[in-house]
DNA sequence: ATGTGTGCAAAGCATTTGCAGCCAG
DNA sequence: CTGGCTGCAAATGCTTTGCACACAT
């Protein structure tokens, strides 16, 4: 289950920047590409796909939408997380770099600055002997509320 | 995205144990059913709905195999896993209660004692206030031959 | 006898693929 | 002007829903 091309990420704050990592690969600055970008740069959390279709003005095709994110995705200016079932969720690559975490019994997804999970992170490298990332797939778990209620 | 109902395991092993789980909840052991907990009680690694209903013989409607399931779920009798993209694996509840780890660069999976993961359990849980789980999701990471050649 | 569970058909949702025409370079 | 990119249409994979008939109780 690769599908995680996981490219060396391109933290980009401006629509011209991204144009220039575009053009810098050589692919083209297409009406839509520069529309996604715009979504993305406006929006403060990850959105789906057809969201983000929805969103551009005017609305883009949806399949060349996940073409273009997936394009831009190989460049490394998006990433995108799966929380839960649904559809996965794209965003901006940022600098402010961030894992994800779920909570499993009301659905509630919370950014988390990886730092505060690296000593875990070495601990279960140590147990199981694997690095574990939580910026493609969140860590699933519960939420204080949801065990009390437990 | 609750989904995971996650009722107090009921393991079983073997194919009387589970018909008496069935009738004490006052639902039905039918042929179906029967044949499922046979497919899964013989099967080492989980399983996807289409491929129970497939091994069963005679070979099982897939839609009804999605709803038993489901009805197993609810009783305790069987859990399932989502292993990166593709279907969700059933398996029986089991006593050596295991979780799962899954490398993101070559998609193996491994079954992970929950004892090895506790102190990591905590760490996080102290430092993001939410208590992991890696039955229904898997940990996902890389492993040591995925980190080396990357 | 009764209603729960069955198989078949069809719909649903996220995503991928194919292809004719368009527009960025 | 030419090929990379677009939009539309259709297919794919997993899962759910609807419904008439069958069988466990």
């Amino acid at each position: 289950m690769p599908e995680s091309p996981q490219r060396t990420a391109r933290a980009v704050t401006s629509l011209a920047e991204a144009e220039s990592v575009l053009r810098e690969d050589g692919g083209r600055v297409s009406t839509a590409r520069r529309a996604i970008l715009t979504v993305l740069l406006r929006s403060d959390g990850p959105l789906s796909a057809d969201e983000i279709a929805a969103t551009a003005a005017p609305p883009l095709d949806v399949p060349a939408t996940y073409r273009n994110l997936e394009h831009l995705e190989r460049l490394g200016l998006v990433g995108h997380v799966h929380l839960g079932h649904g559809p996965g969720l794209y965003e901006l690559a940022s600098d402010d770099d961030h894992e994800y975490a779920l909570c499993e019994g009301c659905g509630t997804a919370v950014a988390v600055n990886p730092k505060d999970l690296d000593s875990a992170r070495r601990s279960i490298e140590r147990a199981i002997d694997i690095r574990p990332s939580f910026r493609h797939f969140p860590l699933v778990g519960l939420c204080a509320d949801c065990r009390a209620s437990a």
